[in-house]
DNA sequence: CTGACTTGCGCC
DNA sequence: AAAGGGCGCAAGTCAG
């Protein structure tokens, strides 16, 4: 595989390709409008481009029609090595790296390639590449190692092609629903009809005249002049209380809710020319889970989802596992009993069929306790029974967490690490021998132990299900562009939305069936590379819809 | 006035 | 019916 690394001078870019011990052979320059045309040469024989980031090269090109099949993140292949337990840390030191650990992605929709006074400028990516590439080779887990900076880099690739595509989204559609919901868009400052008549129907319930629903301690306040025992005023609370006032304040919230988060602002500030348009951040979250910048792009609520609508002639192809994160589990820990529940397409139910549980609730339940360190009622109560059935599976998580516990770093499958702890109860649990505190100060260094063995417990799961996600996403990327057409990226079928288990794919008509084949293809895959032959299965809820909506 | 923090709630 | 993990965002609140 040939490898070249883009490196930027002022106005032109130098590219540098190199041999295996990454000495450059050939050294070419261009101006910046030629790259483009250069990347576009070079992608007919297989090669990856090393790069220092992503967002700071690809977008461009994409501008430009060109796609490129495989890269190097060095920003993210760094954050991942820095941390990873499988790295010697010293080979990754230098003086270039509080810059490289600093190094932030570029989100501006500015299209200029060269910001000015931008902090990459001042690293060296060859050099870097040289020290990633010796931390890999010395690793002794160099294969799964490898596996996850190749993925980590694909998932950059198609964050920025999602990106640059955007999600099909119907404004005409989104705004019926709101008129239909809120009344007609009210004057800047203004309420909607629909919420100031609730908000009228509240005020009298309350004997609050000057009552503000969107103020919390006003809403409190007014709430317990009224005689209700209430502590704050969140919707599940609410639900609680026996009130004539409490139906209009819950669709006031549900409603408010609504207008404030996806409502008109939303619409202007997101959607452009028919497209949803955000920002994805892969490696964003400390697990390895994507974050998102831009419109809550993670969060869009099922309620206007229908306005996500395939162009004239095209589907949505829609797709999520079922239960990603116990699957990952009973693969991660080969508990061959939690694989066989998995055999079945609900593996709550499978695991009932097991016998481990008597219905499906309590499964779930157990199991969301069991990966999120539920320790109280009822999640609590199915330990003992899941830890008989599934020792492996469970032991791996309860590890998990008391490594948490001890201040210890724990990582994900492919070698991922956790943070390490910061604050008191860390420093001490560091220091072996030291004697316990005593009174108030030690509860709450306690309390602040297990919450950090929650997070390592969850941290396991969540990072090794985001990297069969990453897998996922790398191998239908490519499947995608493998099914042919014409044209670039967005003229095919392409992934335009990533939700941690479900994506999105945006198709002509005639091809939504084999991208639906596709992505079952790329989810057997990514289960084999995280997996080998240990039987777990991964199945998927496929939809080949017209609007978001019409999926679930 | 700005900026930091809190509250509440959407998603997985 | 949550809880228990991870997020982003908007509005309200409060300190300076």
């Amino acid at each position: 595989m040939n490898r070249v690394v883009l490196v930027r001078r002022e106005a032109a870019v130098e590219a540098r390709d190199l041999t295996d011990d990454g000495t450059a052979v050939r050294v070419t320059r261009l101006p910046v409008e030629e790259l483009a045309g250069f990347v576009l040469q070079r992608e007919r024989e297989p090669v990856r481009w090393v790069w220092d980031d992503t967002t700071r090269w690809y977008p461009a090109l994409l501008q430009a029609g060109v796609r490129v099949e495989r890269c190097t993140d060095l920003r993210l292949t760094h954050a991942v090595l820095r941390r990873s337990p499988f790295v010697d840390q010293s080979l990754l030191v230098a003086a270039d790296t509080a810059g490289w650990d600093a190094l932030q992605p570029v989100t501006a929709t500015d299209a200029t390639l060269f910001p000015l006074d931008d902090p990459a400028d001042r690293l060296d990516p060859a050099a870097e590449h040289v020290r990633q590439q010796a931390a890999l080779a010395a690793s002794g887990e160099r294969g799964r190692l490898a596996l996850l900076l190749a993925a980590e880099s694909s998932g950059a690739l198609v964050a920025a092609e999602m990106t640059h595509a955007g999600l099909p989204w119907r404004a005409d559609v989104h705004e019926r629903l709101l008129t239909d919901l809120l009344g007609p868009r009210p004057l800047p400052g203004r309420r909607p009809a629909v919420l100031e008549r609730l908000a009228g129907e509240i005020r009298a319930a309350f004997a609050a005249p000057g009552l503000n629903p969107d103020s919390p301690g006003e809403l409190l306040r007014a709430l317990q002049a009224a005689g209700l025992p209430v502590g704050d005023t969140r919707s599940w609370t609410l639900e609680q209380l026996e009130h004539e006032g409490i139906p209009a304040l819950l669709e006031y919230k549900k409603l408010s809710r609504l207008l404030q988060a996806n409502g008109w602002a939303w619409l202007e500030s997101w959607v452009r020319d028919g497209r949803f348009r955000s920002y994805f951040l892969p490696g964003g979250v400390v697990t390895g889970r994507w974050a998102s910048n831009g419109g809550g792009a993670l969060s869009v609520p099922t309620q206007v989802r229908s306005a996500a609508v395939a162009d004239d002639g095209w589907r949505l192809v829609v797709a999520d596992v079922a239960q990603l994160e116990p699957r990952v589990l009973a693969g991660m820990s080969a508990d061959t009993a939690m694989a066989e529940a998995a055999r079945s397409t609900d593996l709550y139910q499978g695991m009932v069929a097991g016998g481990a549980v008597a219905t499906r609730a309590e499964a779930k339940v157990g199991m969301l306790g069991a990966m999120y360190g539920g320790t109280r009622g009822e999640s609590g109560r199915m330990m003992p029974r899941l830890t008989r059935r599934y020792p492996r599976a469970i032991g791996l998580v309860e590890e998990a967490a008391r490594a948490g516990e001890r201040g210890e770093v724990v990582h994900t499958l492919l070698g991922r690490g956790s943070p390490l702890p910061a604050g008191a109860w860390a420093e001490r649990a560091a220091e072996l021998g030291e004697p316990p505190e005593v009174g108030g100060a030690q509860d709450e260094q306690d309390r602040h132990r297990r919450a950090w063995g929650r997070f390592t417990r969850n941290f396991v799961v969540q990072g090794t299900g985001a990297e069969w996600a990453l897998c996922w996403l790398a191998d239908l990327r490519n499947r995608l562009w493998r099914l042919g057409g014409t044209g670039t990226v967005s003229e095919r079928p392409h992934l335009v939305f990533f939700l941690h288990d479900e994506v999105l794919v945006h198709t002509p008509e005639h091809l939504a069936y084999d991208v639906a084949e596709e992505v079952r293809r790329a989810a057997d895959v990514a289960g084999r590379l995280l997996f080998g032959s240990f039987p777990v299965d991964f199945p998927l809820d496929v939809a080949v819809v017209e609007s978001w909506a019409d999926a679930d």
